[in-house]
DNA sequence: CTGAAAGCGCTTACAG
DNA sequence: CTGAAAGCGCTTACAG
């Protein structure tokens, strides 16, 4: 068993300095740092892992970021999937603490960052980014746009205005090819506060991301417009933000307790992969047919 | 934290004895063995792995009831608390857990149940009942109880009914004592689905639990009554649940927040207290000065 | 059958 | 930014 004397010998400094430099607790210089680094590689150095569990770190946002709604059901999912195996599962564990190989896997709750290299695998929940060579675990969004574009196209929707963020999202390419393939008008708008919704006469609107639909709906409402008379609204968001507005709204989106059993499976697998789980289309309130757009539009 | 050389004092033999004892790798007279067992029994022993740590289990909800509305904030308040003081926070253990995991203590978040009779501290989080020992984190309920009869009082309410579940809370008492002090009548009704909350023709409900507002609102709705027109409604709960009910709901109650940081700093302190949070009124839309109530109620 | 003592891998105040 | 050294809880060869 490789010890962390043989990897100070092999770096060619102290034992405490490597313990410094494995659990983050002070700083060590880049060079020093680096060769650690190097020994632990190569020596192939374990911390004592025999006598544990596994274990499985998550990386919650930050205080700052309000959790999403689903946060909570997204724990309480992988915490149980976690007991089922056996495993612990560590909350909020900083980057520092998987470069100390405390931990097996890292599983990072996105609004919160991925550390830059990790000396563990990572699994992102709900990162759309797709240039990085982590796990992911996440709705399939493609095939959420597409299932929004048929059942608007369905309700006999043929002007459609999608808000969104990111015009790169797939969730956007999804919605925009199906939604043009069945005959609809879709104008896009990247979304703001104060950002007037219906500016392109849509008899329905798309809200791609979770954070903006309270917003959406107050400017529909300072405009009078009845949601879903005089416009059908829908969004890509869990069940939890969409059953809580102010008007019940028909969403598409991935069960937070899915997300939290795969992420967990996924960690635990230790293969990189990209798990896109089917979305789920809920009909609300906030659709329904177009009903003849109003000629005089308030404002 | 017991080690294995409180044992060996409190059984009165070696440290090598007792560790031998719990390890089996040599035979141990029946005599000391008793002694040994009964001491780790009545010290609570359990072996540490290596020195690691604080460790903070969190007992969560299972999956069968949905974690309460807050949870997200609240972990993402505890973790931070927890890596602030650089203790580990175990994610979902079971009671059996707490002994065979090696954690220092355990916060059981409402409406889990705390385990019989855990070996370590026990914390639990949101829990009315007051006849245990357990360190307990709560909003203050009799003083939110006050809040609330004070708050509807000085709006002009004088029949005002309480839906609860349990007429022994603290809150209950809270709210009951303070109205009748300002002289409004209390009406109490044990909440179930189909009720009809304004039976007594009050003109302002408090909905003393976390669960039954939505419930409460379409009875209301069904009955044509408007909120707050012809009837103020207000609820202790969470900011998360009242802000996102169909009407943005008035309501007292602790920060998540709050109690995820006071959860965290008790479980570390060790010492069993309970700690009542200062109850937060926040005003929303859902309360008024009563306006005269209809003589011909709908149903 | 038991204990005193050396030693394990690791952490961390302390000193520079 | 780093190291020497004391210390942690625990195990185990050694001696009786």
């Amino acid at each position: 068993m490789t010890t962390l004397a043989d990897v100070a010998r092999h770096a060619g400094v102290s034992l405490s300095t490597v313990s410094y430099a494995l659990s983050g607790k002070r700083s060590i210089s880049t060079d020093t740092r680096q060769r650690i680094e190097d020994s632990v590689r190569v020596l192939g150095y374990e911390p004592r892992r025999l006598t544990r569990n596994k274990t499985l770190a998550l990386l919650l946002p930050g205080q700052a970021d309000v959790g999403p709604m689903w946060l909570g059901s997204f724990l309480v999912a992988a915490s149980t999937r976690a007991r089922r195996d056996d495993v612990d599962l560590l909350l909020g564990a900083t980057a520092d603490a998987t470069s100390a190989q405390e931990v097996d896997s890292l599983i990072v709750v996105s609004p919160a960052t991925a550390p830059g290299h990790s000396s563990v695998p990572v699994v992102r929940v709900g990162t759309p980014d797709s240039a990085v060579e982590d796990s992911r675990v996440d709705v399939d969004r493609a095939a959420a746009g597409t299932q929004c574009a048929t059942y608007l196209a369905d309700l006999g929707h043929r002007t459609v205005a999608l808000l969104h963020r990111d015009p790169l999202e797939d969730f956007f390419w999804g919605f925009a090819s199906a939604a043009r393939a069945l005959g609809c008008t879709v104008r896009t708008q990247v979304w703001q506060p104060g950002l007037n919704p219906v500016e392109t006469h849509p008899s329905a609107l798309v809200v791609a991301d979770e954070l903006p639909i309270g917003e959406v709906l107050s400017e529909l409402d300072q405009r009078h417009l009845r949601v879903p008379r005089d416009v059908s609204v829908m969004a890509l968001c869990s069940d939890e933000t969409a059953s809580r507005a102010p008007v019940a709204i028909t969403s598409v989106g991935a069960l937070p307790e899915t997300l939290g059993q795969a992420a967990v499976d996924i960690a635990l697998s230790g293969a990189r992969r990209t798990h896109l789980l089917e979305p789920r289309l809920t009909v609300r309130a906030s659709t329904g047919a177009p009903s003849g757009w109003p000629h005089h539009i308030p404002q």
